[in-house]
DNA sequence: TCGTTATGAACGAGCGCTCAATCAACGAGG
DNA sequence: CCTCGTTGATTGAGCGCTCGTTCATAACGA
């Protein structure tokens, strides 16, 4: 399941399915603050008060507060990952596919608000050879409707203009989930999120459709 | 010029002209900073430093560290308006004036990359309070998109299926732009500026075209 | 000289991180 | 069955330091 490559963390300590508790703790307690107060105001004492043990034993399983934000980002993207992934059982032809991965992706988006949030705010806090690592497991939804829509437009139900498009659109979609949950103060007062959903995925569907050039001239 | 509702910032100066031009000082130091280094990993040192005076002399001028990034904030908005709407003149049909605001939206975009990016970043370290005038400042500039589609649809030019269409396009092309500065990562290595400009535009006036529906039943 | 502005040493709260001490579990030796 | 030593996990007081902020004093200008 999900396996891909990931930074390791150096651990004093020797029994790996501790350590492997222990940071499922440590990730818990840090995403609920992070979101709350963001990474800066958050404090060490704090994350290993709310996992249930003391600064010290925080400092076994990781060595630096930078270390948990990277497992924080690491978690939030492959835990996406594995949402989306399995809402979208390829069905029928590429075009309801793509129809189906939007609304699934939407949905997920809206559920996962918070922890998006926490990605685009914080990922430049990360030191720089994380960073690479983060920015992998992004391209990896991006590719996701590259996919699709590449099988879309071999079985002839998606129609593309330009033979770029297929990656502009791709990322096109990934960012409507992302608009949801950065705009969602101004959006979430015009439209529910089953409005937006219809709206978007009308839009996406007709730029996809045999249609005449750019209007009249 | 662009006068809008502003928090103002209690100071000790007595004289308004040099609380101007010191203020203006420091949200240069302080832009550049916050850009290189984020907000937290910035000392008010350095900003004093850098806009060439005392930390004992900044502190004349605002009141917290805080401050400084709401004055921030605020120039970036208003210097991200007036760019927009310099470039933005109404030109023949509504479609004419979207293409065109379109494409200088975006190249200001460019242009503010880094601003745009710190917008993103930085926004939730502000107090409650400001938050509220900085969404503001952004729906602005949505509202101008508004404005153009509006005008594109009452002079018939511009079709649009759905009537809650307007808001929904306008907040896509605001995104379009800050799209290009925060997944640059990616969308550098596929697209040049202009590329960028040429392929979404149509993507977005073939939404407008008039044509048939959703396509095969 | 008097009001205004500039200075930077000093303050002290708070932070990330360390480490000597403690505890729990377990097995070998009597 | 009871020691007692060993190993590995846990603890939290404390270290060293940074940073936002203040304030007594100096400099300046009219």
């Amino acid at each position: 399941m999900l396996i891909h490559q990931q930074k390791d963390i150096p651990t004093l300590i020797k029994d790996t399915g501790l350590v492997e508790t222990r940071r499922r703790q440590i990730v818990q307690a840090a995403v609920d603050l992070f979101i709350q107060k963001g990474f800066h105001k958050t404090t060490t004492r704090e994350i290993a008060g709310r996992a249930n043990f003391s600064i010290g034993t925080l400092y076994e399983y990781i060595q630096s507060k930078e270390d948990i934000l990277y497992l924080v980002c690491e978690f939030i993207h492959s835990e996406m990952e594995k949402q989306v992934k399995e809402a979208i059982k390829p069905a029928g032809t590429g075009r309801d596919t793509l129809k189906n991965a939007i609304d699934r992706y939407l949905r997920v988006c809206d559920l996962m608000q918070d922890h998006i949030l926490l990605i685009y705010r914080e990922t430049a806090s990360l030191p720089g050879d994380s960073i690479s690592y983060v920015l992998r497991n992004e391209s990896r939804i991006t590719g996701m409707f590259e996919d699709i829509l590449t099988r879309g437009k071999d079985d002839g139900t998606l129609k593309l203009r330009h033979h770029r498009g297929i990656t502009l659109i791709a990322h096109n979609i990934t960012v409507l989930g992302h608009m949801w949950t950065f705009r969602r103060w101004f959006l979430k007062k015009a439209f529910t999120l089953d409005e937006y959903i219809e709206l978007q995925t009308s839009l996406i569907l007709n730029e996809l459709s045999s249609h005449n050039g750019d209007g009249p001239p």
